[in-house]
DNA sequence: CTGAAAGCGCTAACAA
DNA sequence: TTGTTAGCGCTTTCAG
């Protein structure tokens, strides 16, 4: 039997046991230098007989003191805000940080206010993860009313602020986007079809861009949603048009999609058809054929983005350079040269 | 331009400005009915004016009013983690409770304290994501340390205490696994063999369950990770041999691990070869063959769990009435009768 | 209906 | 090296 509902010690109550003033004690708690041994040892003693812990929430309040982040995300499931988040959590406990989430409604219109009122208090920093409209449009309403405590991961296009850098943590899926398109190119087809993922991400722009360079002709992208589903309903109405030889998928998820239509509809691959996805989620070498992906290190990026709002925060250094990985292509079985014979239509 | 670092107004401020106490302020904020229609108007005109916030800091210093849980758990990306967060976060907030995660190394030896460590403040409430050794003993630690405060969800085998209903919520994944067992078995399978997950939850349980009972064999369960890559080694190996004809994987990426595997060892599928996966994850149904599961509602278990610790915390009514969906078995295109002019062994 | 006083558990600034 | 005095922003209790 424990003692069960006993209230918890305070600094206070140590203080008593021990002799000394609360003051000291915070001193101990907070190792400062400025206590003699002989006392800190006393206090040590009665912080383990009362199993003292301090109080966060009284710290902060009196302290000023910022020792938590609040994450915005619209999604706690998608792979990218998952992996940004563990990341995140990751760091900020390293470094003594809380991590709160509030996850916001992709459908909702939200307001300003609205937005503001997911902090714990005004000026409390966040850090929201932003792939789409509404997490944008959040991101920007934080950055206009606190634009120390804000720090954002992802989506490129959802500033045009040209001092983004201070304060945004991107990755060049634009580039990475481009490069997987010039694969396609390079392979032997005539041009790439795009799955887009919600977002107006720079995956779309960087898929555009080659097409462009290229002086190919650039396709409607097909609008999907994030998931599977859609993509899979998108790629069965792409795949009528025997002209369609490569695939461009905004995500893993899509290219999983366009994976099945393509069986369905009985495309050999990549012979018939050549798929590329985005993120190189664990299940993207697994797939039979394995998918032909771009990695993207969204845990690295969210131990960035705390990086960055701490020295915000603190002060102190300026951006820490970058310690996460480039995206990079990741040539799998889906993607090859389009075989000659099968070629029916164009 | 706006104001960038002016003070974040405090009640103070809005009672000077509105001419009353900071008391009366409060009262406003917090609905109380006893306040003149007169000054309410006042005030809340004062509230605009600054754009007055609560902190939700002083709040709960203050009041000792709790309005946020810390969700402990050991991978923000394990689906069936991340939908439960979801659904926690989801009624939270909805309840005007802020939720902090905190997510614990699963090869690391925590002591109790180390788990204590994770709470904001002793007696803080607490949610564990219970689904392996790590999580199980974290919650153990806190049930012991704050009984009123915590709440557990999954893993049935992780306790042994009978109250245990009064604190938990559990999904039936073990009458589950054996109904999923059962299906194999009457579809003519001589007994079922099971990939593992981690944990040792009942879906180990229900599979020997149904082979007891069916008074069949019992082969060894197969013990792997949580993820594909080691579904597909084990898968691999056990595929060797001719004579296993059915598997009840521990989740959706374990099949997914064996239906690669099964794929490679061109075993065709459900003749050759009969696999059942657990969770219904959205790429389930797309999976070539589509892969019959168990739908397990996760998120739905996050929300009764936040339910669950409310009203202890309130100590109003009692156990929320189970408001998710009960485990069902999703037959699909991966079970099947065995082929009998493929079944070389035995 | 409203205000004044006390205090939540802690840190900061100063004094001793 | 230590203690004292404030006060963080709010709620609670008690008087008016």
């Amino acid at each position: 039997m424990r003692t069960e509902t006993r209230k918890a010690a305070s600094l206070m109550d140590v203080a008593k046991l021990a002799g000394v003033s609360h003051q000291t004690v915070s001193r101990v708690i907070n190792h400062s230098p400025l206590v003699a041994d002989a006392t800190r040892t006393k206090v040590l003693a009665a912080v383990t007989a009362l199993d003292y812990r301090p109080n966060r929430l009284a710290r902060e309040l009196a302290g000023g003191t910022v020792q938590s982040v609040t994450v915005l995300t619209t999604d706690t499931t998608l792979y990218g805000s998952a992996e940004t988040l563990g990341g995140i959590e990751e760091a900020a406990r390293a470094a003594g940080y809380s991590v709160s989430i509030s996850v916001l409604d992709p459908d909702e219109p939200y307001s300003d206010a609205d937005v503001m009122a997911r902090l714990p208090h005004a000026g409390s920093p966040a850090i929201v993860i932003a792939h789409d409209d509404t997490t944008g449009r959040a991101m920007r309403a934080l950055r206009q009313a606190q634009p120390n405590a804000i720090v954002a991961t992802g989506g490129e296009h959802l500033s045009e602020e040209p001092d983004d850098k201070d304060w945004r943590i991107t990755l060049d899926d634009r580039g990475a986007a481009a490069r997987a398109t010039r694969h396609l190119l390079d392979l032997g087809h005539k041009t790439v079809h795009h799955l887009a993922i919600p977002s107006k991400a720079g995956r779309r722009l960087g898929w555009s861009d080659a097409l462009a360079e290229a002086g190919r002709e650039i396709p409607a992208p097909v609008e999907c949603g994030w998931g599977i589903g859609s993509a899979y309903e998108a790629a069965r109405e792409l795949l009528d048009d025997p002209a369609v030889t490569a695939i461009l998928c905004g995500n893993d998820d899509l290219a999983f999609g366009a994976l099945r239509a393509a069986h369905l509809a009985g495309r050999a691959i990549p012979g018939d058809l050549s798929i590329i996805g985005f993120d190189d989620r664990p299940f993207a070498a697994y797939l039979t054929p394995a998918l032909t992906t771009v990695d993207l290190d969204f845990r690295g990026v969210g131990r960035g983005a705390f990086e960055l709002l701490r020295r915000r925060l603190e002060r102190r250094g300026n951006r820490p350079r970058p310690a996460w990985r480039a995206p990079e292509l990741i040539v799998r079985e889906t993607s090859g040269p389009p075989d000659p014979r099968t070629s029916k239509g164009a």
